[in-house]
DNA sequence: CATATTTAAGAGTATTATATCTTAAATATA
DNA sequence: TATATTTAAGATATAATACTCTTAAATATG
């Protein structure tokens, strides 16, 4: 449902919320804490960063920060950055134009549905995601471990 | 949410649905009423056919149909033969083995929404689903209108 | 039996999504 | 100011999906 860039994007969101908040964090440490490519996740973090969902700094000492407080960052934010409102505004069986002119036959069951999943979305915070269970995956069973464990040295 | 492939089976089985049971319904004609590809359709229709959903037929006046009425057959059926039950099996946040180690902070939410998907896709038959709206696009606006229309003459 | 029609199956191409690499720009610190 | 560190941006590579084409198999009909 969400494309593999988005799931990153919020597994590194939800770290960062459970990092210190005023310190920007490296996001070769990130990377390396996810299991998933530096390279891979510097790209996405770009986009979360010119959303301004983030805040990124240069040179040593740099890397990224949440712009606002966990609280304040919803699981919604972070997917329309990524993936767009696609998921929220198409129909189910792909007719252009939801709803505008004749609806499709699902449509009724279909926006009852999507309109919980975006209140889903708009309910869950960075903050309650960085309350929940941790996120890290241990290597063995990591889908997204990287093959070469040496990048960037 | 849904791929194309799948969208496509659905649409071609719908309108199925909306025709006559007893006969088997030329793929080309399937294809031109829904301005998609006559290939493209052939591949997604032998697949339903390999799952069970339809019959085909070789030969002059050959054809696909219904392989039950359409009142037996669901939505979910159809996704399920096309797209799989990624969908309503796996993590939100793209862990594995949903559940069954250490949920991640979505798991409640998430399960409890994707149960609703569940039984809105069990629900809905073929036969509901054609006794709805017309699901033919017209050729100004369907995002599958095929650039050669003068596909196998 | 020969031919035309139609789906099946497999191969091939195109487009999009995912992932990696390279170079540039910013910045801290020696 | 020179160097090392770090993100930004753009180019390239790989994989997955979407789509097309070709050939084979089945079958109706003359
Ligand atoms: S028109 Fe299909 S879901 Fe709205
Ligand atoms: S573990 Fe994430 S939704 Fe179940």
């Amino acid at each position: 449902m969400l494309s593999k860039s988005c799931i990153n994007g919020l597994r590194a969101s939800i770290l960062l919320a459970q990092k210190e908040q005023d310190e920007f964090i490296n996001i070769q440490k990130i990377s390396s804490e996810l299991n998933v490519s530096f390279y891979f996740l510097t790209k996405i973090l770009q986009q979360l960063t010119s959303s301004g969902i983030l805040e990124s700094y240069k040179g040593p000492n740099g890397g990224v920060k949440l712009a606002q407080n966990p609280g304040e960052i919803t699981f919604r934010d972070i997917v329309i950055s990524i993936d767009g409102d696609h998921l929220l505004k198409e129909c189910i069986l792909g007719l252009p134009g939801c709803g505008i002119e004749k609806p499709c036959p699902m449509h009724e069951k279909w926006t009852a549905l999507r309109g919980n999943l975006q209140r889903l979305m708009e309910d869950v915070t960075l903050k309650d995601l960085a309350n929940g269970n941790d996120l890290r995956l241990s290597d063995e069973i990591s889908p997204f471990k990287s093959i070469n464990l040496n990048i960037r040295n």
